[in-house]
DNA sequence: GTTTGTTTTTAGCTTGGGCTAAAAAAATTA
DNA sequence: TAATTTTTTTAGCCCAAGCTAAAAACAAAC
């Protein structure tokens, strides 16, 4: 079965939806793909009758296991577009995501796994999410949590970020906070629940719980 | 003015039938780009409207300047992407068409200013033919004739084919005949007007007239 | 200079993916 | 429980890009 670019964003949709929520509503569903919900119903139909989504009238969305592959291979396709125009292009990070939107819908296996191979098989996108195998298995990340959690006097590596908007990538770029660097959580002020992060030199970098929020580290016990 | 992938390939056809014909009748776009005559009707009133082909009914369709222009950075974009699936994700040169015609409706000047520095700027796609540069000129092959013209005797290298339909490719691959490659043009037999190539090694090529009028080469006075 | 044949256009229909506005179902609050 | 609000669906419409079948224009042949 053959899927239009604009069905396969569906899939990708109730993916994540699901993911997060369990369960993918039809209003959740309009604001993720940009469409009202009447288009939605429509779509969520022709889903079902091809066998990609499981849907009842007012009881929300959920993946078939082949919808479910479908959706991970998007998901593949899209990590690796964006490590090939971040590592080979050049590009920074906050500026790939619309792109890899419009190549994740280029070619099949083939093409994909061509790619990956010239990459070099990388494990995480740009932003730190994992890419799932040619196989659709998704490895995922080791013990990460948000910075926010983390304990005065702990140090931790910066190894992704939940929100990927332009916005919040180039408030890190100014803050020069980068996937892989290291840090130790000095204090936290009672007052905003704003963190100071200290690197190895002693550059410090004032964060403010908002961003911690979305920025995922590991903790180093070193 | 945005313009859709449909749209585009339009307006590449026409400006393939342009170079060879002139004129790019409706019978041929139809053909070309595998729609009825009343498509195309169709199609090259939208085009007209928004102003990248001139045509009047009856008379046939060519493109404006903006037409042109568009014309030529989509060809840029393929011979590009050729280019980067050939020299880096490994395609024969044989299988790269579809694909090529695939991508070079994603993203804009950006994106394949970027990938053209990527691949070092090529002058030539995998099939020999020129990629226009970001300012939309094609330096055109420079002596380049079909190895049916060569005459008995003559030394010439392989620059470019006339036909790149994966099947002619293929039958290449099997002549073991490349891009690059030198010959000395032995003899060219009366019955059929098929010849015989031979390599600096001695090693002997025997090619059919239909093979060698679609295969380009560049005369070499050593 | 008619007739015949080819090419192009017109007219009207189809499909995919949207939309709005109104109706129906579900959820919430009084 | 009844009333109100929110969510989802239905109904009917639009647009892009195709299609077929019939009509019109052009080209050629007798």
């Amino acid at each position: 079965m053959l899927l239009s670019p604009s069905q396969e964003n569906y899939l990708k949709a109730i993916y994540k939806l699901q993911e997060d929520d369990g369960i993918a509503t039809n209003q959740a569903l309009a604001a993720m793909v940009e469409a009202t919900p009447a288009s939605v119903t429509n779509m969520l139909r022709k889903l079902t009758d091809t066998g990609y989504v499981e849907y009842e009238a007012y009881q929300g969305a959920t993946l078939t296991s082949a919808g479910r592959n479908q959706a991970v291979a998007l998901v593949r396709k899209h990590r690796l577009w964006e490590v090939f125009l971040v590592d080979k292009l050049q590009y920074d990070w906050d500026a790939v995501h619309a792109l890899a939107e419009e190549l994740e819908h280029i070619g099949g296996d083939e093409l994909i796994n061509r790619l990956d191979a010239f990459l070099g098989h990388p494990g995480f996108d740009p932003h730190g999410d994992p890419i799932p195998n040619a196989k659709g298995v998704v490895r995922a990340r080791q013990h990460a949590i948000a910075a926010s959690e983390a304990s005065v006097g702990g140090r931790f590596v910066v190894c992704g970020v939940k929100d990927s908007s332009s916005l919040f990538l180039q408030h890190l770029d100014k803050l020069n906070i980068a996937l892989g660097k290291a840090y130790t959580l000095k204090e936290c002020l009672e007052f905003d629940r704003s963190a100071v992060w200290t690197e190895q030199g002693g550059t410090c970098t004032n964060v403010s719980n908002e961003v911690a929020k979305n920025v995922l580290i590991q903790l180093t016990d070193a």
